[in-house]
DNA sequence: CTGGATCCCCGTAGATACTG
DNA sequence: CAGTATCTACGGGGATCCAG
C-alpha cells in the first residue's frame, strides 16, 4: 500500500459517507437536520443565548414537547449548549456551539431562500391548481 | 416622514415574510422544504433528469407513496418538472426547474455539511451518552 | 413561576397488495 | 413501469402532572 496523497484521502473521505445509502450515518444525520423545528431553533439562537421560554415564544406554534425534544437532540449532537442556572425559578439558557454555528450558516441560507421565493412558489401553485383539479 | 409610493409599499410587504410567524406562507414553505425526502430528491435530480424507478432505487429506503407524494408537491411548487412519455410501458421523467436548481444549491450545502461533520457529531453523541445515562 | 416529564388521542408515514 | 388503495403503527400535539 502506497502512501495516499491529500487528494486521494479527500476522495476516500467523501465516499465513506453517502446520504443516499439508508444505513449511512450521514443519512440519518441529514434526516435529523431536515426537521422543521431544527432550522427554526438554530436560526432563533443565531442572535445569541436564549432562555427556554424565549425560544418558545419566538418560535410561534412549537409545542413544549417538540421544543424540548429538539433541544435535547441538538445538545446531544453537540450543536447546542444547555446551561442550567439554579435560581428560583430555575433558569435554562441555550446557545449555539461552534459546530452549531457552522450549521446555522447553512440553514439560514434555506430560511432566506424560503422567505425570498415565496411569491414564485405561490404563483406556481396557482398555475398547478388551475391546470389540474 | 415621507410618503411611500405604492411600489415601495409592495416591496415592503414582500420583505415582511417571516418564518417565525406560524401563519406566514414562508413558514409553511420552510416546513415543506425541511422534509427528509425533499433534500434527497433534489440532490438526486442534480445530475439531470431521472425516471421514477431510477429515483426510487437511487434514494434507498423511500416508499412509493412518499416518493410520489414528494414529487407531486415539488411539481406543484414549480421546483420539479414532470414529463410523461406515452410509451408502452409508460415513461415518466422528472427534472429540476430553474427554481428547483436554485434551491438544490442550498440543500446540497446541507447534504455536504452532514457528510462532512458526521465524525464530530458521532463523537459529541458519545460524550453526551457518557456524561448522561 | 419556569422548565420539563407523562399520558392519551389522532394524523400521517410506511409496508403491502393491487391496477392502468 | 408508475403509480393508487388499504391497513397498521409510530410519532406529534395538547392536557395534565411534577420538580425546584
Amino acid at each position: 500500500m502506497v502512501t495516499m496523497t491529500a487528494a486521494q484521502r479527500r476522495e476516500d473521505e467523501r465516499e465513506r459517507f453517502n446520504v443516499f445509502v439508508s444505513t449511512c450515518p450521514s443519512r440519518t444525520l441529514l434526516e435529523r437536520l431536515s426537521d422543521k423545528w431544527v432550522s427554526l431553533v438554530l436560526c432563533a439562537l443565531d442572535g445569541g443565548p436564549q432562555r427556554y421560554g424565549e425560544l418558545r415564544s419566538s418560535i410561534a406554534g412549537v409545542s413544549q414537547k417538540m421544543l424540548t425534544q429538539t433541544l435535547r437532540n441538538l445538545e446531544a449532537d453537540g450543536l447546542v449548549l444547555r446551561t442550567v442556572t439554579p435560581e428560583v425559578p430555575v433558569r435554562v439558557d441555550y446557545e449555539l456551539t461552534e459546530l452549531g454555528r457552522s450549521l446555522q450558516v447553512v440553514l439560514s441560507g434555506l430560511k432566506q431562500w424560503a422567505e425570498t421565493n415565496v411569491p414564485e412558489i405561490l404563483e406556481a401553485r396557482e398555475r398547478y391548481a388551475a391546470a389540474n383539479g
